[in-house]
This record gives C-alpha cells, sequence and structure tokens, in this order.
DNA sequence: AATACGGTCAACCGCCGAGAG
DNA sequence: CCTCTCGGCGGTTGACCGTAT
C-alpha cells in the first residue's frame, strides 16, 4: 500500500516509510515525546520532513491505535456524527477511540459514502422509536419544543427552540417535548413523545462552531445571560429545526457519559 | 494466463490558525 | 502589527491488491 519511496530535490524521503524508518522515529517519540516534529530529522538522521513524521506517528505508529476492522457500532457512530458535523474527520474521530482522521475519512470515502442515503432513516429512527413515538411526519413539521428540567414549563408550541445556558454550565439537560398539536390522545395519554436528554456545552459549541468562553464566563469576558446575547442568537439561528436537536441529542447520547456539573439554566419560550 | 478495473488506504499537498519573535 | 514556523486539518493522489472478464 501507499507510495514507493522517492526523494525530492532537497534528499528528503518521500513515499511509503520502511520498518527501520518506523524504529527510528519511534524510539525518537519515546525519548523526546510528541512534537516539536521537525527536530526529528536534525536529531535522528532521519531524511523526513516534520509533517511527515508526524503523519506517520499519528496515522500508524501510535501505541493506542486500534487496528482491525471497523465494527458496525463503529460504523453507526460514524454514520451519525457525519451527519451531525460533515466532513469534520478530526471530531468524529475524536468520539472513536483509537481511530484516526485519516483512517475515518478513508472508511467513509470507499464504504460510506454510498451507503449514506440508506443509513439516513436508520440513524434517526431509533431515537424516534425509543423516545420520540410519533409518525415521521410529526418530525417534519419542527414542531418540538424544548425545554429544560429546571424549569419545567413548557414552551408554547414554536418552531424555535430557544435555550439560554448560564454562565458556569457545563452539561445542559433539556426536555424534548413533542408539540401538543402533533400529540395524538395516545401519546399524550402516556406522555409519549417527551425524552430527556444531556447536552454538553462544549459540544454543543464545537458543534455550531463558536466558542464556549461566550458560554461559561468563567475568567472574565462571558459573565451572565445578559453578555451571552450573540451566543444566543446564533444558537437560535443554528439549531433551531427539530431534526437538527434531535441529531444532535443523537450525537450526544452515542458519546461516553459527561461529568456534570450543576446546572444553571433557564429558558425562553421560543421566539420567531 | 493476461489484462482491465475498481476498491483500499498510506501518504502527500495546500491551506489555515496559533504562537513566538 | 508583521513575518515566520509549526502543527493540524480536509482533500487528493497513487501504489497495491483482489476480482471480473
Amino acid at each position: 500500500m501507499g507510495r514507493s519511496p522517492r526523494f525530492t530535490q532537497d534528499g528528503l524521503n518521500k513515499g511509503a516509510w520502511t520498518a527501520h524508518e518506523d524504529t527510528i522515529l519511534t524510539d525518537y517519540v519515546k525519548v523526546h515525546g510528541e512534537g516539536k516534529w521537525s527536530n526529528v530529522a536534525k536529531k535522528t538522521g532521519l531524511k523526513r520532513c516534520g509533517k511527515s513524521c508526524r503523519l506517520r506517528w499519528m496515522n500508524y505508529l501510535r501505541p493506542d491505535i486500534k487496528r482491525g476492522n471497523i465494527s458496525h457500532d463503529e460504523e453507526e457512530l460514524i454514520i451519525r456524527l457525519h451527519k451531525l458535523l460533515g466532513n469534520r474527520w478530526s471530531l468524529i474521530a475524536g468520539r472513536l477511540p483509537g481511530r484516526t482522521d485519516n483512517e475515518i475519512k478513508n472508511y467513509w470515502n470507499t464504504t460510506l459514502a454510498k451507503k449514506e442515503k440508506d443509513f439516513e432513516l436508520k440513524v434517526s429512527r431509533p431515537i424516534v422509536n425509543n423516545n420520540y413515538v410519533g409518525s415521521d411526519d410529526a418530525l417534519q413539521t419542527e414542531k418540538v419544543v424544548v425545554t429544560t428540567v429546571y424549569q419545567p414549563h413548557r414552551t408554547k408550541c414554536s418552531s424555535t427552540n430557544f435555550v439560554s445556558m448560564g454562565p458556569s454550565s457545563k452539561n445542559l439537560k433539556m426536555e424534548f417535548h413533542k408539540s401538543p398539536s402533533s400529540l395524538s390522545k395516545e401519546d399524550d395519554h402516556n406522555n409519549a413523545g417527551d425524552f430527556m436528554m444531556d447536552f454538553n456545552v462544549e459540544d454543543i459549541c464545537k458543534f455550531l462552531d463558536i466558542n464556549d468562553d461566550k458560554v461559561r464566563g468563567d475568567g472574565g469576558g462571558g459573565g451572565d445571560g445578559d453578555d451571552d446575547s450573540s451566543f444566543l442568537v446564533k444558537l437560535e439561528a443554528d439549531i433551531a429545526s427539530s431534526s437538527e436537536f434531535l441529531s444532535l441529542a443523537s450525537f450526544l447520547e452515542s458519546a461516553e457519559e459527561w461529568p456534570g456539573d450543576e446546572l444553571n439554566i433557564s429558558t425562553q419560550p421560543g421566539r420567531k
């Protein structure tokens, strides 16, 4: 696999790594640790650029790398994460211990991309079936309403999920309620259509690609709710739809347990 | 047996952001 | 500020391999 060895004009080796080169690099990292990759060539005589050394270590030589086929569970998780995060392979890999972004990217491009459409329904349905009893049509109407468990009022049926978080919250518990208009009598009787989900603020921020300092407010800058207006606006704008909330729930449900601090959350009725 | 073809995956490339000077 | 270096990321390439023809 890979590429045959070849040399650049500046004498650097390119292409496939040899076992001898792997040994040199591994020994170097054992002594000096990761980082300072540009020093590897200087200190070991290895004719590889720093980037190549880093890549080889990260994608192949690291001792914690998991070998072998992607399991069914891992595959499902990749699909769900990709649905959420797109081609952000490093983030996806971060949720799969022992797997590298390169490996997941390759796996996606060679195997999963074709199946993507087939999987879309499968990904969303387990959550629907477990927690969100109702027809798929109800999901499409984007009438999920979000409140927190700490302020157990239900917002009025709205098309916008609007949530504010206190400055030190790390986890965010949300209750998802099917909108009253889409609940059948039987659903209502069984409290079906409601489910609760834990969210981690950092992940929400990663998901939304925003700075979580704005949420926590520790060390100055963030402050209380009033200072977070920009965050709230973005949150409202970016994950207003129920489908995205469900996707986020799906993602975090599949992640490991989050260490939870006491929450400091309030909700506001949806606006729109 | 020879060839073509498509899948796989290690490795490279170019871009970008952070941090140091 | 500006420049430079480094590390990280996603996209792409290309050698290898198995299978079909």
